[in-house]
DNA sequence: TTATAAAATGACCGGGTGGTCATTTAAATA
DNA sequence: TATTTAAATGACCACCCGGTCATTTTATAA
């Protein structure tokens, strides 16, 4: 028996299946969980409603069909950030991982949307446990890293692998969040290229506040 | 004209203030602003829904007060930490005002649910801005923090402040935010005292990710 | 072409929403 | 106490919600 059973979904026509995903995902990223309309998806969608849920049980189906669909995109695209970057030094590293992020918000800005309002917002279904696992996941991609880094000693072997890989954490994501927020805010014209700021941040992070070196 | 008037409320016996205050924290801490009913404010407080109008303007205007009010809380309380722990080493202070955010939640939980909702969500009259608001406000709170340190000679000259105020930010905020959503999850029994874990995060900002020193 | 099965449809349901306002109750004034 | 003023009330409004299902449209089989 899988609740999650998209079957139908499934068996539709490529084309169809996007306009559906295209619709869900635009009116949960402006609207959250609970006050996403599916009504409006549907309209926006062209279908009728009980269509929609003959494709998908209820509401909240569609949204872990469309929030599954969006963390499988992300983690790939990081992976594959990692991975490809592995014959740089660690703060180099670092660096192109950052503005990998940056040009994931730039390229699907609404998926960007649907997970920081995800992130704190504890209005969709399993919210909660769905913050501790992006926490999780994005703690231990970096955990990996860190070693891979102190392995190759360009970072110090006394650090405290969980204890960094919750700052990188932390500050990833503010820096991330930052962008995000003055991508939608039509006050604000942002600096795509603003390396500057970014090396100043991994400057920081790797000589430390007291600057002893 | 002004539109938050809130003359009518302000004359109420001190009593039925805070009734309708907790009542409303209570509400909004557990549905954000769209998700929250006024229905459920005016039976938990024992008033009539035409009183609440009579009141607040809107629900909207009931939000800003409420949330104006925590805000102006949390100022306060900040301010006095970082006032009292004036003679006391950069670091030592950092620390201090970590377990201060700490001890803020656990002593308003709810405003820490509502601040935390706050901060992602979007769902509430001027989200975007409030938002933005309260990171000035903290990277501000911060950026003096950091000058005194370099004055006193406690952190390198070189610093960048801006960039040392926003990693600071994004780290304290991290650290509350786990914190926060611990104290919430009846699963995890959470070490109330874990200085442990603060101290080896202020130790790899103080010396860096290189550990040169 | 006709019979059968599958997919699409949208009117309809019970329920909840923020907000209003005529009416009742209480307080203040004379 | 009688009269005026202000505060409290809750039934009511128009609207929107997620979800259902009898009916119609389309695709498949005979």
């Amino acid at each position: 028996m899988n609740l999650t059973n998209t079957k139908k979904f499934d068996h539709l026509p490529d084309e169809k299946q996007q306009i559906i995903i295209d619709a869900s995902v635009a009116e949960f990223a402006d609207n959250g969980f609970k006050n996403a309309s599916v009504n409006k998806i549907v309209n926006n969608a062209g279908i009728a409603k009980g269509s929609l849920f003959n494709y998908f049980k209820s509401k909240s189906l569609l949204f872990e069909y469309v929030y599954t669909l969006a963390l499988k995109e992300v983690k790939a695209y990081l992976a594959r950030v990692r991975d490809e970057s592995n014959q740089d030094e660690f703060f180099t590293r670092l660096s192109k991982i950052i503005h990998a992020g940056i040009n994931f918000i730039d390229k699907h800005p609404l998926l960007a949307k649907i997970y920081f309002r995800l992130l704190n917002s504890d209005d969709s279904p399993r919210g909660k446990k769905i913050i501790k696992e992006l926490h999780t996941e994005a703690v231990d991609y970096l955990k990996q890293f860190i070693m891979e880094g102190i392995e190759r000693k360009e970072l110090s072997d006394k650090l405290n692998i969980s204890t960094t890989a919750f700052m990188l954490e932390a500050i990833l994501n503010r820096i991330l969040q930052t962008y995000y927020l003055d991508l939608f805010d039509p006050e604000s014209d942002i600096d795509k290229e603003n390396k500057e700021w970014i090396n100043s941040i991994v400057g920081v992070l790797k000589n430390g506040l007291s600057g002893k070196p």
